[in-house]
DNA sequence: ACAAATAGTGCAAACGTTTGCACATTCCTT
DNA sequence: AAGGAATGTGCAAACGTTTGCACTATTTGT
């Protein structure tokens, strides 16, 4: 009934355990007759290793953290697939927590994490978080660390995120190139640095084109959807002028949508829309939206990748110690792409 | 720079280890100065019990398995949600695997998971999956499991799932209400069981109001989203003389959408439609999509609650083994809900 | 006042592995 | 043929806990 262990192993082969061991991890010298019956047997029986046994005696569990604010947008659904795949590729387990954008539950998931002894972590901050010293715990805990979607300055290691400027440039030069000149941009809201660089790249096609960059071009939502919009009653007015929009998501063109319709224009015929992030409400929408990809999948892929090699490719560190910690920090920035459907 | 263990306790307090142990879980009689003082400096050092330790002496691990076909319908996501949540109330963490509906992999990933050691397993088997061995091997192993969404007959446990056949019955209830008389059903792939639990509650409904049950009112789809329907021409056709249609599901509403549009009728004055689930994109269509609202948030925390409740109770099971195991089997029915929009 | 019960503590084994060291055996070298 | 290397194996400690048992010191009951 119980689970056979090493020494069952042994004492049926009448053997030391340390023998079954070193049979079964075979880099170490055993003889060809002890390893075939030591594997023969252990396959009879189905041995497996006690993880807790092992993991007590080598200080690894092979358990990985995901801290997420959410799994509300297909976005992190699918950077969390990418983390799930890769952890699967290298043989580790991803255990996923949910701040819901708390920072008190972020803080307190990030304990959790800490005492359940895992490998590594995965994270991207509550919107919430302004402090980050939970953060600095784990690093401080000698638990390689990697962001996504997210950076956090203050913190010393690697960032994996999408290139929010290049994929806002590009949306816009495109919609620069189909003619368009009076090109508004919902922006997200204001404290999120990827609304900032979303704006930046705006901008930056704006310029390139020669375009005047109109102040009243340019309004922000208050909350993620778009419902609630600065200055909302001059953004309507202004809808009757514009002949393109670029919005922070998928759900806020929608609302976009909705005023501009409101105001009796048609889309794309007057004003043509382009989203961000192609969540799956992006093909349901008539038209079907024009959206900036972000390579969500890639992004988990990657930043697992970047922790894994840093769990085992750490062990030599402790020979050599990384002198200069700082130069190790680096950003990974992945290109997005324009997905271009009916609403340009 | 090592995380502190209850030796270095017992070292710095000039007592053994056992007496740190019993004052930090404080049921066993030590006195109240020591445990004073014990719990002081485990709080002063931020005392972590390192789980391999305790997993290994008490044989758990307080982690818990989810396997799950895939996360791209929100339905999954929000049952993840649940066990995270439930998980997470109870103190045990959610390693999460995903079978993208392949037999061979679910089999790999409940190897794994057996490997790991969880303290418990939540299922949901592939489409693809005949064969259920690999799940009896896991009941075999004396881990607790529980399905959700699915129901396996051959494997002795527990099930949670929505009321399919309720909910819908309740829909067409509320169709025929509105005096819709010619109903069509756009059924799911025939060889699940929830696609055949939402016929028959289509069927019960046409029934009790007396409407006549024609077979060339009931189409069946190919595929997930409603893109390959078998006698397609023939659906189109009959299109002209419905005036209802309930699908399988949001996404293949959205197909039905194009259809009745194609044949140049309009929802909901022509044709009224109701979907399945509540996906996200139901709120994003035009009209916004009436649906069937499966609880899934509350599936998942009812599977999870059953699974920590058989975990926690399994232990005076040894005392007093279950005689008669089947009795221990039952299935959990959580009923929907009709959220209506504006295509009824 | 003396046996008996009780409170508080420590020892040591156990959980299942890994691994440095020591030992015995075989093989090779000169 | 003797010395040394190479090979294969076992012992025992270690990882950090928990827990049954034994032991002392104190309290309680009569």
């Amino acid at each position: 009934m119980r689970k056979v262990t090493i020494t069952d192993i042994a004492k049926e082969l009448g053997c030391s355990p340390s023998t079954v061991s070193r049979a079964l991890r075979n880099k170490e010298k055993v003889s060809a007759e002890t390893h075939a019956a030591v594997t023969k047997l252990a396959k009879k029986y189905g041995y497996r290793p006690n993880p807790n046994a092992t993991g007590l005696v080598n200080n690894k569990t092979k358990l990985l953290g995901v801290l997420v604010q959410h799994l509300e947008h297909r976005y992190f659904v699918k950077i969390l697939e990418g983390i799930l795949a890769t952890g699967q590729k290298y043989g580790y387990q991803i255990i996923t927590c949910i701040s819901h954008g708390s920072y008190d539950q972020e803080k307190q998931l990030l304990s959790q994490l800490y005492n359940q002894c895992v490998d590594g972590v995965l994270a991207s901050h509550s919107h919430e978080t302004k402090k980050f010293s939970h953060f600095q715990d784990i690093m401080d805990a000698d638990i390689p660390m990697v962001f996504f979607d997210r950076f956090i300055e203050e913190i010393d290691t690697q960032c994996v995120i999408s290139d929010d400027f290049d994929g806002a440039k590009r949306a816009v030069e495109y919609l620069i190139s189909k003619g368009r000149k009076k090109i508004a941009h919902l922006m997200g809201p204001e404290h999120l640095s990827v609304s900032y660089y979303r704006y930046l790249g705006y901008r930056e096609a704006l310029k390139e084109a020669g375009l005047p960059q109109e102040k009243d071009l340019v309004y922000i939502m208050q909350d993620e959807h778009g419902k609630d919009i600065a200055n909302k009653e001059q953004f309507l007015e202004k809808i009757r002028e514009l002949d393109a929009i670029i919005t922070f998501n998928d759900t806020s063109a929608f609302e976009v949508y909705k005023l501009v319709r409101q105001m009796g224009r048609s889309i794309p015929e007057d004003v043509a829309v382009i989203g961000f992030s192609d969540d799956p409400i992006a093909q349901y929408l008539t038209p079907q939206l024009t959206t900036v990809r972000q390579p969500a999948f890639e992004i988990g892929q990657r930043a697992a990748e970047i922790l894994i090699s840093k769990i085992e490719g750490g062990e030599e560190d402790e020979i050599f110690p990384t002198t200069q910690p700082s130069e190790t920090a680096s950003t990974i920035v992945l290109k997005n792409d324009l997905i271009i459907r009916e609403s340009t």
